[in-house]
DNA sequence: GTCTATAAGGTGATAGAC
DNA sequence: GTCTATCACCTTATAGAC
């Protein structure tokens, strides 16, 4: 409302800014502070100014995605599975991807760096991640099913990967065929009824401990 | 034939076998030469008589990985598209991945640095991935089946991201199940007559120029 | 808020003895 | 093939003047 399309609102937006976009291209690691502070037009003394490190440049950058993640995956501890809740949890999923379209491609480039900035939720997001999948997986399922559960997990990073901007694909469009893809595959799963005899892996899977 | 189950063949192995280790747990950025020489039990110079530099490792590493990648995309230039051709190439490339199990998540954790060492053939490969992904979506597809291509394309990665190991499921299981979730993403295509009505997007997909 | 100057340490890589 | 010793460079981060 106050000052939307100042070029430069104030530096350390633009710090965000030029940072989240040279980590995008050529990385976390390979990217210095001398560069960004360079493209942002101050030193490096500057920088720290305004961020206390490097880490925590990169959790400014990435930690609004995390935070909408996390609230999004906590869902599969509260919520009883069925297929309509199954479509919603992957709706949702689906659509914190889209809003981080752009934020997205530099999460993935350097996992290693976004996991040591977030050390110490790490632990709890990974546990959360599995309870996710596993919860999409399904009551009962087997070995078969968590592949698929991962494999609809997957899918999400088409919306980075194809590589249609918001000019060519609406945030709207791309989010419904996503999940649709995703529930495409959690639709294989066994016993769902929706088998349509695949030539492979006809023997029944076996269950583990 | 000649010296498989020496627990350390030559010092060469041994290097390559404790770099994609370290790579695939640290990253590539993060793993320095002295550590993977300390891990070996040499010094970081006997290292560089083996390997000329930290890139020509990770090449080493990769490259395999990389040339039977490339050999299965190239397929999308030679053969026709047709329902069952689709499903072979899919499968193809399924394999691959799963043959390559163990290095994948090197690979994809360091994306950058993957990409600057193969930065001459890297042209080409992008270009490649883009024509098989043109060719997975088939004749005539519209913007929404070039996102189910992508998204077909991603499901691969599930080989590397359930956390199921070689005990918990073969390489065989594995391919058939995500083979399986690629083609029943592609089967939404439009026009392909399995639509079964979803809830959203139902308009007719605009064609782009 | 931004600067200059500098600390403290790690990095990939090379030279040359053994 | 492996070593010791060393180079040149770059990194994150801090101190203190303006």
């Amino acid at each position: 409302m106050q000052q939307q399309d100042t070029p430069a609102r104030d530096t350390k937006t633009e710090i965000h800014r030029v940072a989240l976009e040279l980590f995008s291209s050529r990385g976390y690691e390979k990217t210095s502070l001398r560069e960004i502070a360079e493209h942002v037009g101050i030193t490096k003394a500057s920088l720290y100014y305004h961020y206390s490190s490097k880490q925590d440049l990169l959790r400014a950058i990435i930690g609004t995605f995390f935070e909408d993640l996390a609230r999004v995956l906590e869902l599969a501890d509260t919520v009883e599975w069925s297929p309509a809740r199954e479509r919603e949890l992957v709706s949702a999923y689906v659509q914190v991807a889209v809003m981080h379209r752009t934020t997205g491609p530099t999460l993935l480039r350097d996992i290693t760096a976004v996991l040591a900035a977030f050390e110490d939720r790490l632990g709890d997001l990974i546990a959360q991640s599995r309870r996710f999948q596993r919860w999409l997986a399904g009551p009962g399922a087997s070995v078969a099913d968590q592949v698929r559960a991962a494999a609809a997990i997957e899918v999400v990073g088409a919306v980075f990967s194809s590589d249609l901007g918001p000019d060519q694909i609406s945030d709207e469009e791309l989010h419904d065929i996503v999940v649709d893809a995703a529930m495409a595959i959690l639709a294989r799963r066994d016993g769902s009824g929706a088998v349509e005899g695949p030539a492979t892996a006809s023997r029944p899977t076996e269950s583990v401990g």
